[in-house]
DNA sequence: CCAAAATAAATCGTGCGCGATTAAATCGCA
DNA sequence: TGCGATTTAATCGCGCACGATTTATTTTGG
């Protein structure tokens, strides 16, 4: 049987979105020092001012992330004082992160962060949700099975 | 001024980015197992067979990766038996890195890892290819300046 | 020719991301 | 009721990614 030539880096969509994913968080990261926190950390902001309160678990769900992540990265908040984590009362197991007051102001500068990575982008807000809406396709495609 | 409420981590196409990128790491993750090594040093083992006997700097700017992520992940390489690390002769600064003959063979099994990433996809040829081009597209776009 | 500037890689510390495992609480069901 | 299975977090180790700095070499301008 022929060998396939391996495609080059630039051909392949795996390095697109690894250097793509990349270049993005290299442009969030002095927005994000401003805020003192992570690109990761964001995120969980994020997920928290949607709904605060959410345990361990349903932050993973939201990120896809498991608990071996999500556990330093959070206590690391709480040492910030952004939140706090305690366990649920009917059930043990699981464990609630709450937003402090100090992680809820924080939501007042993420429409800065959100217009300023707008405008990197490049894109108008269409083309963006097209492709938005494309790359998530996708993944929930790699996601299928195992 | 009034504030602009967050977005929903699915609304962002940054965190589309960033969970399409983890995404397909796992996917590619038990099939770089077989060959004993990581996804970005398939990445580098890829940029060799392009072209062996790049400089760290050259892989760097292939990779868009720093000698502080390069140096340390080709010294596990290296202790793998996959490449080499030597010094130009002209040049005592740079650092050329050439595969060995167990790096050069594992190219031959690329072929089928690249298939199997390809029907995991679930798209076609055309569709991943705008796709490709589309994320890469915006990936230049977010280098600009810095 | 030599000192200052520039370049290339390496080093160090921190924070993800994850496979594998562990610990504790709850559930299920005989 | 009790005991094994399941669920939820946490823990541990390792490899990336990167800001900041350091070391070694080469280039340059005087």
């Amino acid at each position: 049987m022929p060998e396939t030539a391996p495609p080059t880096l630039p051909d392949m969509i795996c390095f697109a979105l690894y250097s793509a994913n990349h270049a993005m968080q290299r442009v969030y990261a002095p927005l994000l020092a401003d805020m003192g926190v992570t690109y990761p950390q964001y995120l969980v902001l994020l997920s928290l001012w949607q709904e605060d309160g959410q345990t361990v678990g349903a932050l993973g769900r939201a990120l896809q992330l498991e608990s071996n992540t999500l556990t330093p990265l959070l206590k690391r908040m709480e040492v910030q004082g952004l939140l706090s984590r305690s366990r649920d009362g009917a059930d043990e197991r699981q464990v609630h992160i709450k937003l402090t007051e100090k992680g809820r102001v924080l939501k007042a500068k993420s429409g800065a962060v959100t217009a300023c990575i707008f405008d990197r982008c490049g894109l108008n807000l269409d083309q963006l949700t097209a492709l938005r809406d494309a790359i998530t396709e996708l993944r929930d495609q790699l996601r299928q099975d195992g």
